[in-house]
DNA sequence: CTGCATTATTGCACGATCTGCAAGCTTGCG
DNA sequence: CGCAAGCTTGCAGATCGTGCAATAATGCAG
């Protein structure tokens, strides 16, 4: 057999596959739309068969938004400490669930561009976290088991304020991203990086806009 | 011309098309599963052609579901009033929305079953909500505008934070739904109506449900 | 009732998405 | 080198979804 923590010819050829596969289909889809780019452009610019493209991608949208379906099951399998604060923790979570997805690919304004010029994707992208809810509330859950302002509930119970919490987040989140997306409308370069924040600024940002809304509502 | 508020022949056969493919294609689905259902088999037993079914329903999940497009359409374009509690108020908007989306029809039943048994068309009946979420933040926006506790912010802030409260209330639908959907599993059929109740009855669990959690979180 | 305008149904052709399969090629490793 | 495992590719085929034009049903006015 071979090595699984590779490193090998094998295992860097697949990465850099995949990544052009994924940078193909964000340039056509910034050059014609989404719409108008098929499968078999993105796999000739990439330079592979189309038969090839599904090898990597089971769809035009996942290969668009660079989504590793394996880096994410990955991170959901890690293991997670509890901090007391549900919110953040839950913030925490769709944080690096986020970072798996997409965020070992190098071209982070291209896919910013992409989301900022094709809301549909930003739908679909929370589409695709929300069909991980199960094992993700199911994580959540397990904390709330241990805090003592949840403990008191059957399990089920239990599990939909896991499921609430984490919906409350996951709307949070998407306000955060929409507004990281749409940030540099109009930018004039002036200061390159100041225009397109670490994402990781628009999640503490999203935290902070989830407790001043609840604030208000309470 | 014609009248717009029929009752004509054409109108009546049209709803009865529209039923008749919604039927077949819940029916189907149940006993085939959503994947092995094709639109082929759904449109043979509305007895109509595969062309006509894509003149009713752009899809095959929007024929499960029975969705009504113009009638969302018409229910969003109503006149509301704000009652000073955003909470309430957008519950009361979504559900209307819900009402109107599959409301009319005759099998709820059915329907409940098609859920209960196919999750991922949860998401989707929630992800078509979430593309109304343009929209429905809008309105809700212009209430907030009027409410003492949000008039300070910006216009944007305002949107921004019309779109978290418009979030957090698709979450606990969710979950209500979800449960709603699932209530009658192992149901040993004593008093038929009590496992389904009034799905009016799960959006006012939900409303109490989701302020119970929001005090835990405060 | 009859003819005309509107609308609905249908068949056909077409492009796109996605999957299974088998053949051939590349890589890993002894 | 040579075998095993994995990858790429072409091909066939099922399904989805749309545009178009012919045909049929319906509503209405005369």
């Amino acid at each position: 057999m071979q090595n699984s923590v590779d490193g090998g010819l094998r295992e860097r050829k697949r990465a850099q596959t995949s990544e052009a596969i994924h940078v193909a289909a964000a340039e056509l889809v910034l050059e014609r739309g989404l719409e108008a780019t098929t499968i078999d452009a993105v796999s000739e610019r990439a330079d592979v068969s189309p038969r090839t493209f599904f090898n990597y991608f089971p769809s035009k949208e996942d290969a668009v938004l660079g989504i590793d379906e394996i880096a994410v099951s990955a991170e959901l399998d890690r293991e997670r400490d509890y901090t007391g604060d549900p919110l953040a923790a839950t913030f925490d979570l769709v944080y690096a669930l986020f970072e798996a997805s997409g965020g070992r690919h190098a071209k982070t304004a291209l896919k910013r561009e992409v989301l900022q010029k094709n809301p549909q994707l930003m739908t679909r992208q929370m589409l695709r976290v929300a069909e991980l809810e199960g094992r993700l509330s199911g994580i959540l859950a397990g904390w709330l088991a241990d805090d003592p302002r949840f403990a008191g509930g059957t399990e089920s119970e239990l599990l939909e304020e896991a499921q609430v919490i984490l919906g409350i987040c996951l709307a949070t989140v998407r306000v955060s991203m929409r507004r990281w997306a749409t940030n540099s409308d109009g930018d004039p370069g002036g200061a390159p990086e100041a225009s397109a924040p670490d994402p990781r600024r628009s999640y503490e940002q999203a935290i902070t806009s989830l407790r001043t809304v609840l604030e208000k509502l309470s």
